[in-house]
DNA sequence: GTTAATGTAATTGTCTGACAATTAAATGTC
DNA sequence: GACATTTAATTGTCAGACAATTACATTAAC
């Protein structure tokens, strides 16, 4: 087999993406083991170096994973549904913040996904998805948390209850639109009285799962979404007068 | 300040891990300069080769870019939705191959997903929307169409749906919910009666879609989700049996 | 015969130094 | 001032070496 490599990329990039387009068409199956470096270095005529760069950026997609010693090397990768889900929003969490995307449109997003995932919820929640959110909930409670460990919390919240669908396919899509939205939150400050409101509505929430209610749940979580906007205009608004004042 | 570099972990692969974090807590802005190799080989105290490694993995997750010359260097990338999306779609296809995710799983991810569209879309749709969804109904109605073909159709199709919700964060979060499932439905073989019921399904969608009408396109979806599921089932049924009589 | 110690080969990880290619800016020339 | 040339900075590639790690075979001890 002959390789074209003269186009006008670096090197590394092109093996690197021979290889990966080989491994995503299938052509290369899951634990098959990819010949040695040198050996890569004369089937595509390049230095060592050009390879082991090649390689890295196989690595940096969990596309391979690679062990030193005898029979040792590189092994193409199952990507297992946690390196997925980290990839997941790292991507979307730098997407969200180098765009300029607005709280409203990401916060739209949220909440119409999470939407999708109510029928399913309350058909399927188990106890420990239950377990889970009472858990966030009483710890939202807590007096003396600082607004970061609130948001958090209020991530996991969400998190359970996306899981609480029970397919592994949504919860891994919708990792990013869930976990993305936190650095946004942390710019809300949360007054006790918002507190208490956010704290009402996610136990109505949860109640409504613990009764299979789907349409109660679907009602509660509009009521947060609306709430949750609000929150967000009111705090860029109070940000917007504040900046003009100093001028 | 120091760096701790005494892990277990390969230097490349934690000098990246260093750069990464730095990049996604916002301490290195979009379109900041790296300092040159040699410059990092020093803060480091790692030899060229490892530095080029490590920069390559973060050139392969689109966080940087580099170029040569006199005020060359690498630079902090913008992500852009064009680079996040093709990342999702990689992530998402690979995740479904690799991982003996059952067509029911995937399918009912993406009909839930696609559903959660509905409100926004029915409400926002452009012509131009339309328009390209009526264009792919067109394709899937033209003879002798490889099974292939009518199913990339499909998905753009079900594409231009989600875009007509028009809030860009839920295109990105669905690119990967609905690319992945090609593989999955081009192992379906569809008949000319498949074909037309799909079609009809399909019109019945766009046609919902433009009089605004968002239940209707609920339902037709949901029309359309149950009768892809039973194309499934029937398909693996006489994969087992095609299976079983050749023993 | 079994087990432990030792050596050996294969492989990736890192280092060093060199040169090529590319690019912007400085410099010189008219 | 406009254009050509040189220079310096930087990344891309190559070559060769050694270190670190690991599986396996060999040997020695009991």
């Amino acid at each position: 087999m002959k390789y074209q490599l003269d186009q006008d990329r670096e090197l590394s990039a092109q093996i690197a993406g021979e290889i990966r387009s080989a491994i995503i068409s299938g052509k290369l199956i899951v634990n098959t083991r990819l010949p040695a470096e040198s050996e890569l270095c004369e089937r595509f005529n390049v230095s060592r170096s050009t390879v082991r760069e090649a390689l890295k950026r196989l690595a940096a997609q969990n596309l391979i994973r690679t062990t030193r010693g005898a029979t040792g090397g590189a092994f193409v990768n199952r990507l297992s549904y946690q390196d997925a889900y980290s990839q997941q929003i790292t991507t979307s969490t730098l997407l969200l913040s180098m765009n300029e995307v607005s709280f409203e449109t990401a916060c739209e997003a949220r909440f119409a996904l999470e939407r999708a995932c109510i029928p399913l919820a309350a058909e399927r929640r188990q106890p420990d998805h239950l377990a889970a959110m009472r858990a966030e909930i009483h710890r939202q409670g807590q007096p003396g948390l600082s607004d970061e460990v609130f948001c958090a919390s209020d991530v996991s919240f969400h998190r359970a209850l996306v899981d609480a669908a029970n397919n592994p396919v949504i919860s891994y899509q919708l990792a990013g639109a869930v976990e993305a939205m936190q650095p946004l939150m942390n710019m809300i400050t949360y007054t006790e009285r918002d507190r208490t409101r956010i704290i009402a509505l996610h136990t109505e929430i949860t109640d409504a799962l613990d009764a299979h209610n789907a349409s109660a749940t679907d009602a509660a979580l509009n009521a947060l979404a609306a709430y949750t906007l609000e929150l967000a205009r009111n705090a860029s608004k109070r940000h917007l007068e504040k900046g003009s004042g100093q001028k």
